[in-house]
DNA sequence: CCATTAAAATAGCGATCCCTATTAAATTGT
DNA sequence: ACAATTTAATAGGGATCGCTATTTTAATGG
């Protein structure tokens, strides 16, 4: 049998490169080294595969980010380094560029609807962990009591996908990261 | 038989809103009313309405944001109304969200890479045409000699990619607006 | 009006899609 | 060691994939 993990591992390497639609369950099944019955009495469906590879994924990479954020570092500074955090996750040699999250599933079949909502909310769910960090940041005095924290948090998210975007098209890392010294140059106050 | 330009308006609009991967040739030739042997002796073969649904598409659009750009306007205003236009285009009623490049064929099966070559292409495409505005803007002394216009426009073509993913998430129109004018806010010299 | 050409519809090719019923093998308990 | 239970592999179902050979229909020319 199968450690459930190591599945896991397999399955969010190929759907992170290929995308949903762009993965069989013969592709899965093949690199995993088991047969249909197995994936299926093991994971549910593809659907649910992709459900908890997208979950295992994110909370091996989302701790890391999330000690950034709420570190004590300054909000400027936690987020500078989320960013680059983020650049290097796009650009990590021997693993599929971009991000498996930020552009996943954005045009896709009507079947696949329910797919889509769930990348959806994983977005939206990373912008609003920001835009709470941000909100923080208000309700200590490190930005004005006037700030749009939505539009700042979606703001970077726009440049999240967009790096993941880049990335699908070869940018490399330096690349990424002129694009959020630039981006951070939108900061409250900066320059 | 179909008008050629009226299949392929019908085909872009399919590509659009599902994907390269998430629309059958069924689902072409029942949108267009025709039989698959008429999909295949006009259009040669899927990637290639493809192709020309792109093309269809772009030269449609392209003339007016081309003259956006390259009207007598300050370089700083043209942008604007260069981003604008996209937003608009990402949140038209009646049509899918999003742009139909922007966010193209990022993630995609193997057998599919010529596809992602080509959707990567036109990206590039567009942002060198926005370097380009900003290379003439620098020679014009519109903006100071050392600027590094390549990433001013990999940044600004990041909101755009950003804009369209967070559009087919259901972003409306003043939300896209509202990351324009804070992408603007990071042009130099602002503020 | 018929013969010839051109167009469109039918039917279906081999391959693959996601998924599962059934069979075979291995493990466990006694 | 034998029976009971669990696990894995085979085989394949029903549907759809991109695409095309063949037939039927329609249009054209003499």
């Amino acid at each position: 049998m199968l450690d459930r993990d190591v599945g896991l591992d397999i399955a969010a390497r190929l759907f992170w490169e290929r995308g949903y639609e762009g993965t069989s369950t013969a592709d899965l099944t093949k690199a995993m080294g088991i047969n249909p019955p197995t994936l299926y009495s093991t994971f549910g469906s593809k659907e649910e595969l992709y459900r908890q590879a997208l979950d295992f994924s994110i909370a091996r990479e989302n701790s890391r980010r999330s000690d950034i954020l709420q570190s004590g570092l300054p909000v400027y500074e936690a987020l500078s380094r989320y960013l680059y955090d983020i650049a290097d996750g796009d650009t990590q040699p021997g693993k599929p560029p971009g991000c498996m999250v930020s552009t996943a599933v954005l045009q896709h079949a009507e079947e696949n609807a329910s797919v889509a909502r769930m990348t959806a909310a994983l977005r939206e769910a990373s912008m609003q962990t920001l835009k709470a960090r941000f909100d923080r940041a208000v309700e200590e005095g490190e930005l004005p009591a006037q700030t749009d924290t939505d539009t700042l948090a979606r703001f970077y998210g726009a440049i999240i996908q967009g790096m993941s975007a880049q990335a699908c098209d070869g940018a490399c890392n330096a690349l990424l990261k002129r694009l959020i010294d630039l981006a951070l140059t939108a900061w409250p106050g900066k320059r």
